[in-house]
Formats: structure tokens, sequence, C-alpha cells
DNA sequence: AGCTTTTGTAATGATTGCAATTACAGTGAA
DNA sequence: TTCACTGTAATTGCAATCATTACAAAAGCT
């Protein structure tokens, strides 16, 4: 199992608006084009940033981050992009048995634990800029060109 | 999205057989009842378990934890019943564009804080043992009785 | 004002993955 | 040998994901 790639797909494109809205204008087609994917993700991906107010979309501008990038936060996105379903990562047999000890308990028990699983890599992801992700690009991009040099 | 409620089943399962499996024979049947899917599913799953090492089942005795409780984390439940992909927990676009600089590096630049955060999720699944489980079921259930009178 | 570009959104379709279920062969205990 | 289970394959139904088509609405440009 795994999580959508909306989700992967939503910080390439912000990582894209970031390094590309100052020198040309960003549109749904030229994001989808780097991303990978068809513009109509691109857009649909972009209803949700906008919402959760990371962009903003403009005719003249065209699309633009609505904060600094190290104010985004890749958890940012993961909520804005609804990576994972709101019962939580972890899914639950619909209905254990009522009668067994265990199948009376288990789902909170259980469900504890694996929320503070959840929580422990949300947490990561909350520690993670937009512009740390900028700044290993661009740092991975010139080692790439050192070496091809 | 979410994990696959086989690993959840998975956990349920080995509590079940722990509890029960030395007052009575414990059967696909009779833990399918408890978990609360088909006893297929519970075969499949014992068929992970059995692979690695995690149960025994034997004809005189139904099915067995094989090794102590305490040893049993959360984290070898997960592996047991690859509750996530290989490539995993993020999932990313195919194909992002080689001609643009964002679409060349991102892979492994996001790839490398998504795996840690993914890590930090399965740490925390390695601190929880069945025993552990077993306790707080256990004092669930205690209270529960408690409250009901 | 009229044309053009692009966004916003709905609808459809293909593909995939999950879980339920049916079916049946194999195995060992009684 | 009979019976109760396990082991496993095959199928079906269903839900989610992503690609794609289609088109209305907005807003720039001439």
């Amino acid at each position: 199992m795994q999580i959508s790639e909306r989700f992967a797909a939503a910080v390439h494109l912000l990582c894209y608006i970031h390094s590309n809205s100052r020198l040309e204008r960003v549109t749904s087609e030229t994001a989808a084009e780097s991303v990978g994917v068809n513009p109509v993700v691109v857009r649909n991906i972009m209803r949700q940033l906008r919402k959760n107010r990371l962009i903003t979309v403009d005719r003249t501008s065209g699309i633009l981050l609505a904060k600094q990038a190290k104010k985004i936060s890749l958890y940012d996105v993961y909520r804005a992009v609804e990576a994972v379903d709101p019962d939580g990562l972890f899914r639950f047999p619909a209905s254990p048995s009522e009668q067994c000890e265990i199948g009376k308990v288990i789902r909170p028990v259980l469900g504890k634990k694996l929320s503070a699983a959840q929580k422990a890599m949300e947490k990561e992801l909350k520690s993670v800029s937009l512009e740390d992700l900028q700044k290993d690009i661009r740092k991975t991009v010139r080692r790439a060109e050192e070496t091809a040099g």
C-alpha cells in the first residue's frame, strides 16, 4: 500500500512554482509537463493548495506561493491534499466480535499505538520546509553538474 | 489513503492466539469470527505469519505463537503482512520531466525526506510488543468491568 | 466588444488493489 | 477411511486513483 502520488506531485508543483514563478509565467500546462501528470490533475491539486492558502492563482502573474518557502512544511502540503484518510493511516476490520474480549477492545488499544506511529511520521513531515527542499535540490543539481563537467 | 486492514487484522489475530491458545483450540474459523473477516483471509494472513516464523500451525495444538509475546513487535507483523509497498510508503509520479531542473532531482531529494518520515513511523511500531498490547487489553477490559459494576 | 488563453469543475473510463467468497486438493488425527 | 482443517487458486464486487474529455467562466489583449 502506498500514499497517493498526489502528495509528491503537490510538493513537486510547489517547488516548481517556487523556482520558476519569478522567471516565467507558471500555468497548469507548464507545471503538468514538469511533474509528469495531466494538467487537470495539477488544477485539482491547485484547488486544494489554494483552499489551504499555500498558493495564489492570478491571471496576470500566474501561480505563486502564498507564503515564504520556509513557512511551508511538507506536513502543510500533506494535509492540504488529504494524503491520508480522516480515519487515520491504519485501517481496521469493520466488525470485530463483540463477544470476544479481544474483539471488544482491540480497536482503541491498538488504535492508540498506531496513531502514535502516524504522529511520529507526521512530525518528521513538519520538520521539513519547502526552503529546505529547495536547498537540497540546488545542491544536488550543482553536484550533478560538477560530476558531468 | 489507508494501510490495508490486513495489518490490524494480523495483530488482532496474534493477540487472539496469545490469549486463547492455552485454553482452547484456535482455528481459522474461530479466529475469523473474533477478527470479523473471512476465514480465508485469516488463513492467508497465517501463511505470511508462518513464513516469518511468528506462529506455528500444528494439527494437534492448533495455532500457536512461535516466540514469546514480548519478542514480537508490531513492526514484525507489519513486515510479515507486507503492510506497505517495497517501493516505500509514498508514491511518486512515474515520469517527471527530465528537461526540468526540479523534475530531474526531485525524486531522490524528496524521497530522502519521506523515507525518514516512514522510518520514524516504523520506529514507533518497533517499540510496541504483543505483550505490551496484551497488558493494555487486560487493563482496558478490567476498567470496563469496573465501570459496568 | 470580441478573441484567446487559462482556470475551475464535472463526468467518464481504465486500471489497480483489497477483501469476500467459492472451490477443492492435501494432510493428519481419530 | 473419514472428518476437520489448512493451503491455495480463482472469481467477483467494490472502491480509489489517475488520465482524459468537455465545457463554462474569467480575464487578459487587440
